[in-house]
DNA sequence: GGAACGCTTCGGCCGCGACCGAAGCGTTGT
DNA sequence: ACAACGCTTCGGTCGCGGCCGAAGCGTTCC
């Protein structure tokens, strides 16, 4: 309870194939249930539950009971962090050969990266917005200009949305595994996912981070975005 | 060899006290020798290097060799910053006590994170530049600008240093966790740490991270700088 | 050449923790 | 009320991996 917390013991509970396994799953920043995250993890629900009490108890998740279901998320903006700064550690070294299926190739084209857009459509995105000024990208690191705030309370962003007891950064970047560049995290690059799906530009698929991009989201993103299918191979 | 490195690999390796001492001694970005490793990992040299072996393998330290010594230290600013995110979850949760020795106020004060400047010292720079207008920081993001760049030059500050095969970002930030502000990293953060030991504005305090700040150095932060010893308490 | 030193390899011990079966508890639905 | 369901707790097994002592290899110094 009292939670000691050290290095070693954050990364120790994260270094269990199966709690990996759940942190993973719950990276797209949704709730699952004990069950759902049994199934990701690959062991019994009865190991699964016990790992979950121990991710609990070092607040690296949080959960919420709802009927006999009980949703398990990650705690906070910085767990999805630092999963995903040892995720692009991981990755490194000699390239090793990894096949790409088509579920793949979803993944590469658009997904949610905790809260917000990855692939290349989060790319895409991240592209546009520099190259119209709106926010400035300095490689890993990102602001908004005035003309962006405004651009995007027209869009109908609201980027006090999410400015929590933690402070949360307003933009930042993440590394995108799959395109090796940068894209927009931070709370605008929530509100920016949060938008696109309430405006149904883009769909969830099923039992996967990846994304659908809808036949109003190409229109809209070629409108408002100029982000062309070709130029992020939306469709493929 | 090839190295599966999987989430759960790299975080299992970090995972370990002894390792997660090593790593962390490892965070000032010096290369240190296997014995200085089994002092500050708190367990045997036989087993230190068992470990030291296991680092190497999944590419998380690198070493040379060097006379009967064998220096080794982080492989890439990657795996500092997933060392970094992870310290930051862990020193979540319900702030314990945390007894504040006269080493740890030296700390707090001024230390090396990484190959950057952390602690007072760092937020107080990041302050400065900040309100100078040489640098953009949104938060937990920052872009330099132009009179930045002709400042920092003017400075002595080869922005160009560092661009490795990596392709390092310029201008990062990264939490201090002792102020809980983000202080300057990127290759900005640590060409900006390089010319103050260059200049002899701060030494290394012996067996630590922590750094004094020489006349010089006050005289100069003051000039050069305006930052004031009370501003950031150095001196204390 | 020999001794001291730095580091690693080998072998064996031992404890922690992941795992599952069985059982228990609370909720839902009929 | 009863059964089905979701999840957790308990108890016991077992294997992985951290640990050290002893020994081996290469370097340095006199």
């Amino acid at each position: 309870m009292v939670s000691g917390n050290t290095l070693a013991e954050i990364a120790a509970l994260i270094g269990d194939v199966a709690r990996a396994n759940i942190l993973s799953a719950l990276m797209d920043g949704r709730a699952l249930t004990a069950s759902e995250l049994a199934w990701h993890s690959g062991v019994s629900p009865q190991t699964t539950s016990g790992h979950l009490a121990k991710l609990s108890e070092a607040n690296l998740i949080t959960m919420s009971p709802q009927g006999r279901h009980r949703y398990y998320k990650l705690a906070t903006p910085e767990v999805a962090q630092a999963i995903e700064a040892l995720m692009s550690v991981a990755s490194f070294g000699p390239r090793r050969h990894r096949p790409v299926g088509p579920k793949d190739e979803a993944l590469r084209n658009a997904r949610t990266c905790y809260d917000h857009l990855a692939g290349r459509l989060g790319i895409a995105l991240a592209d546009t917005l520099t190259a119209r000024n709106h926010i400035v990208l300095s490689e890993s690191a990102g602001a908004l200009t005035d003309e962006g705030r405004r651009f995007l309370c027209d869009f109908g962003i609201d980027l006090e949305a999410g400015r929590g007891r933690h402070n949360r950064a307003l933009c930042r970047t993440c590394l995108d595994w799959s395109e090796r560049r940068p894209h927009l995290a931070g709370r605008l690059g929530a509100a920016l996912c949060t938008r696109m799906f309430e405006l149904g530009w883009v769909e969830r698929i099923k039992d996967s981070r990846a994304l659908a991009v809808t036949a109003a989201g190409k229109s809209g993103l070629k409108q408002t975005f100029g982000i062309e299918e070709q130029s992020a191979n939306l469709g493929d």
